[in-house]
DNA sequence: GTCTATAAATGGATAGAC
DNA sequence: GTCTATCCATTTATAGAC
C-alpha cells in the first residue's frame, strides 16, 4: 500500500497526529477547492491539519507540489477514460463512452478534477497542465466530428462548439455533485448522456 | 455619459495617462479574469495601467471594491434577464427566454459574469454575491419545474439537476466565447436553446 | 491625477532542536 | 514527525508632496 501507509495503531496514538504525505496532499486539495489555490496560504493548511509549517514541509517540497500531484492524478484519469472510449468499435459507442467515462472520472476524482478545471495558467506548472488538458479536449472534439460525419450528431453546429457545450454540461458537475448526495454517479452519467444526445424536451 | 467620462482631448494628452474610475475597474476586472482575483496583486494592476499604487487608490477604495462593482453589474444583468423572461405568457416561452437572456448576458457582460461564476465565498462580499446568485438559480429552477409539470421538459430528471445541466452548458460559454471570434451571440443563443431542448442527435 | 516613501501584515519557505 | 524561531519577499494600503 503506497498511500495512507500508516497503520491504525500509529494513527490513533494520542497527542501527535502523525500525518504522512498522502494526508497532507488530501487536505491541501480539499482546501484549495474550498478557497481557491491562490487564496489558500500554507498557514491555512497547517491550521487545518493542526501542525506547524515545518511539519508540513517535512512531507512536501512546496505548496505547488501538492497542486502538481493532484493535477497529474486528474489528467491521468481523464486520459485513461479517453483511451477506454477509443477502444470501442463504433463512433456512436466511442462518443457515449467518453461522455460516460468523463462523468465517472469527475464524480470519482472530483477534488482533483475541480482543481484542473479552475486553472488560470499562472505558472509553468499550470501552463503545462492546461496544455495536457487541451490535448484531451482536441481528441474529444475529433470524436464528435467523426460522429457528425456519420450523421449521429446534428451538423448545424461546429464540432468544437458542440464539444464545448457537452463538456460545459459535464464539467459543471464538479460544482454541485456531492458523493453523499441523492444522485449516484451511474444515474448521473445516464442522465447526462440522455440530455446531451436527446435534449430536455420529451421525445 | 457616466462611464469613460473623460473627453478625447484629455485622454490623448501625452505623459500622464489621466485614468478615471471606470478605467481602473475595467482593467481590474480584465486582470482578475486572466489570473484569478487572489492571484492578482494591486501591483499587477498598477503595472498594467502604468501608474503607481497611490494613483490607483485615488480612484478606488480597495482591491475588493473593484470586485464588488463587477459582481453587482453581473448580478443586476442576470436579474433583469430573469424579470424579462418571467413577463412571457407561457411556461415554454419563459424557459426559452431565460436561456436566451442568460446567454446574451454572458456574451455581453462576459468579464463581470466570469468573475461571478468563479467565486469561492472567501469574504463577506463574495458570500453575499453567492447568496444573490443562489436566489437567481432558484427562480430559474422554478421555471424548469413549471415546464416539467406541463410536460414540456422530460420528467425522468430532477428539476434541480436539469437546471444545473442547462446552466452548466450556458455558463461554460464564459470560458471560451470571444466577442471577436467566429460565433456571434445571437446564433450562440439559438444553438444553446436547440441543444438544451432537442439534444445533439439529429431529429 | 500622480508621485515617492513607507507602514504593517502576511506570504512561502528554512534552520536546527527534540 | 513535529516543534520554535526566523528570514526575506511581497502584500494591501496610507501619508504627504507636486
Amino acid at each position: 500500500m503506497v498511500r495512507g501507509s500508516m497503520d491504525a495503531a500509529r494513527r490513533s496514538r494520542r497527542g501527535r497526529p502523525g500525518h504522512d504525505r498522502a494526508d497532507v496532499i488530501r487536505a491541501g486539495v480539499q482546501l484549495f477547492n474550498e478557497q481557491g489555490y491562490d487564496a489558500t496560504s500554507v498557514s491555512d493548511l497547517t491550521a487545518r491539519l493542526g501542525v506547524t509549517k515545518s511539519a508540513l514541509y517535512h512531507h512536501v517540497d512546496s505548496k505547488e507540489q501538492i497542486l502538481a500531484v493532484a493535477l497529474d492524478d486528474a489528467l491521468g484519469a481523464l486520459e485513461d477514460a479517453l483511451a477506454t472510449a477509443l477502444a470501442h468499435p463504433t463512433a456512436q459507442a466511442r462518443l457515449s463512452a467518453i461522455i460516460d467515462g468523463a462523468v465517472r472520472v469527475l464524480a470519482e476524482r472530483q477534488p482533483e478534477v475541480t482543481l484542473l478545471l479552475r486553472l488560470r495558467g499562472n505558472s509553468a506548472l499550470e501552463l503545462a497542465a492546461l496544455e495536457r488538458r487541451r490535448r484531451f479536449d482536441h481528441a474529444v472534439t475529433e470524436l464528435v466530428r467523426a460522429a457528425q460525419e456519420q450523421k449521429l450528431v446534428r451538423t448545424d453546429l461546429d464540432a468544437g462548439v458542440a464539444t464545448r457545450l457537452i463538456f460545459g454540461m459535464i464539467n459543471s458537475v464538479v460544482e454541485w455533485y456531492r458523493p453523499e448526495g441523492p444522485v449516484d454517479p451511474r444515474s448521473l452519467a445516464v442522465s447526462i448522456n440522455a440530455v446531451a444526445l436527446e435534449g430536455l424536451r420529451p421525445r
